[in-house]
DNA sequence: CATGAATGAGCATTCATTCAT
DNA sequence: TATGAATGAATGCTCATTCAT
């Protein structure tokens, strides 16, 4: 290995020893209690290497939204792969993300985040990296979507919305679980929730 | 008039006067630009007084919320009055929310903050008042679809369930704006949404 | 005394505490030692207490350089009022600029600092209390020139302009003390202040 | 051409290197903006060979302020060499400084950088660099003078002193621009300029 | 020669909240 | 009731410089 490889991969090791320890405090806090300070003592490496290793705070939770997507990327490609029914697969896909967003909490979270903060916005530069990873899952879906079609068990003139309708209703409703013990009453959340899915997947059969 | 109502009345007064300086802030700058001491200057008032008549900031929040949520139910209410066909109430809804999301970015932001925010939860305390604001959006659209069903439009056996899921529906999508530049591509936000709230609508028809 | 007289009168030795420690910065380790969290250890008050007490930091350099202009134009009120001839008043006068320069050389720093820096401007609201403490110093010599001229001593068409002149030169030429070891060679600086100030006053006689 | 010769040559290629990022800073940033990590983005270079090729930052401006010395020596240097009035070269001397400070701000800037600064002593190592640069200037200016008694234009003792007041009215007037919309009040500042500019000269004629 | 990783003190400023008056 | 003084931890980020390679 020359000179450069191994520089290179210590830089590598050093930005994963950084994005460990925030996600230690990810993990461990939350999302609010994720400061560059706090990184620097959970990391045992001083601020300025901190910066050095990312350019601010929001390139870390880039990173960090990047590894939940791709966690996520990884449970629905699974279900993708698998040899069941397609309107099934739409349904297990649903149910992980439901699953995800309450036992990765904290990487829901983080990519919600980025979602939801009225203020965040994405850099140009960060554009490429949203696309790689998120986009991905969209393409999963609209991959089923396709394939259902094709097969003749759905019928969908417009795929492409369909999908992002069916990822932005499980994603709506998963934010709804915070009113499950007021406006949702004695509805159950997560009954709701497949409930919702049935109906999104009976609507284009 | 009592000494006692007096007193409330007086005390209504100075809360509204709060709450006031508080939509101020709101409306000027964001949600990030509230702070306590900020509203304390821009109300006039000591900050010890501010404390004096809510317990803390997000009491505040809460109250600046439930100001969205009414307006955003009076909006909704305008239309279910209307003489006009039930799928298209809900299609008006729909565009209204959307709207609302663009026209009073304030408002949606607040009432997103307790949505989407991975540290709130609401306080027991606060749970009448959020019933007392948010379900009845819900309702509205409810009884639009208890309506539509009754006449013979609409046919569905969980009226309840299909109203949250189109609430979660258009606020999951509205989210999404967010992803316009980069996920969606060439998709028109707006079109998406208008296309996921006719596949709605289709389905319980 | 009432109740706000006192309030009042405390709050005015805490503004005058912080300036204390401020200036005891100043003069102990420079402009460039001074710094909040420096001020908020030597004045034994916590951060927040100082931007209690002023808007930010230029505010307190702004105090300061009111001190000394202050005690500058004491300096100079006093010449202005000896009942000597009207040349050797500005003589005496550029005399106690230089020496004002060297022996309150911290003083001359942070009025320097206002004028010099290129980043720093005057907000609008410092520009009254500029104007209260800096002009005054020019309307001292103008008051000695316009005298000189009444009494025939002196003969100058723009007694404004001459005032202006005659201080923007000492100015420069205090600031020219850092050459002398190079650019000046064997030049005293002394020496040559002295000429440009006889210069000057014989220029108007 | 020997090894030594082209080390040297080689040595001042990367030195220019430096110095043009440098200069690429401060014009498109300001004085401010230039720190040793910017230059060395800049340049492309690591930080390392920035102080192997200068002890330290203020070294790098030392370079800079050469630079804007030698500009304004060779500005000065065109008028000096015009075939018109003594007394009219100093104006235009004068009017050119002025013209500099104000098109030339970040290079005057950081002349005034050393000419101002509380802190900045020439370490005699820069001595003569500094005379190397600044007392053309200086000696520019004396030799119009003494060319000027000469010729029985000019009448003066001291053309050195003469010289140096000169430079240091223009300097300390110009640093008022700052106060131009305070102090001055209706004086315009180009105007007291120029006012000063024809007293001086009219004071040796 | 050249590199660039590492440092950590330092910066100005904001914050929600408390509490004695 | 109403005040507003006081807090100090916390924020993201920059900096000049060193030094092992």
């Amino acid at each position: 290995m020359g000179v450069k490889e191994r520089k290179a991969l210590e830089k590598q090791i050093r930005r994963d020893q950084i994005l460990d320890a925030a996600r230690t405090l990810l993990f461990s806090s939350g999302l609010e209690s994720i400061s560059i300070s706090r990184i620097s003592k959970q990391s045992e490496l001083g601020v300025g290497t901190i910066y050095f290793y990312y350019k601010n705070k929001e390139e870390i939770f880039v990173a960090l939204q990047k590894e939940g997507v791709t966690l996520l990327y990884s449970i629905i490609f699974q279900i993708s792969k698998k040899d069941i029914d397609h309107g099934e697969k739409l349904i297990r896909i649903a149910k992980a993300y439901y699953k995800f967003s309450q036992e990765q909490k904290h990487y829901f979270d983080i990519i919600n985040y980025f979602l939801s903060s009225p203020i965040v916005f994405f850099e140009p530069d960060l554009k490429n990296q949203i696309d790689m990873s998120g986009r991905k899952i969209l393409v999963l879906i609209k991959d089923i979507v396709d394939e259902g079609i094709q097969k003749g068990v759905f019928n969908e003139k417009d795929p492409k919305k369909f999908s992002i309708m069916f990822w932005g209703t499980l994603h709506g409703l998963i934010h709804f679980k915070k009113l499950e013990k007021t406006i949702l009453e004695k509805e159950s959340h997560e009954k709701l929730f497949d409930y919702s899915v049935q109906k999104l997947i009976h609507s284009i059969k």
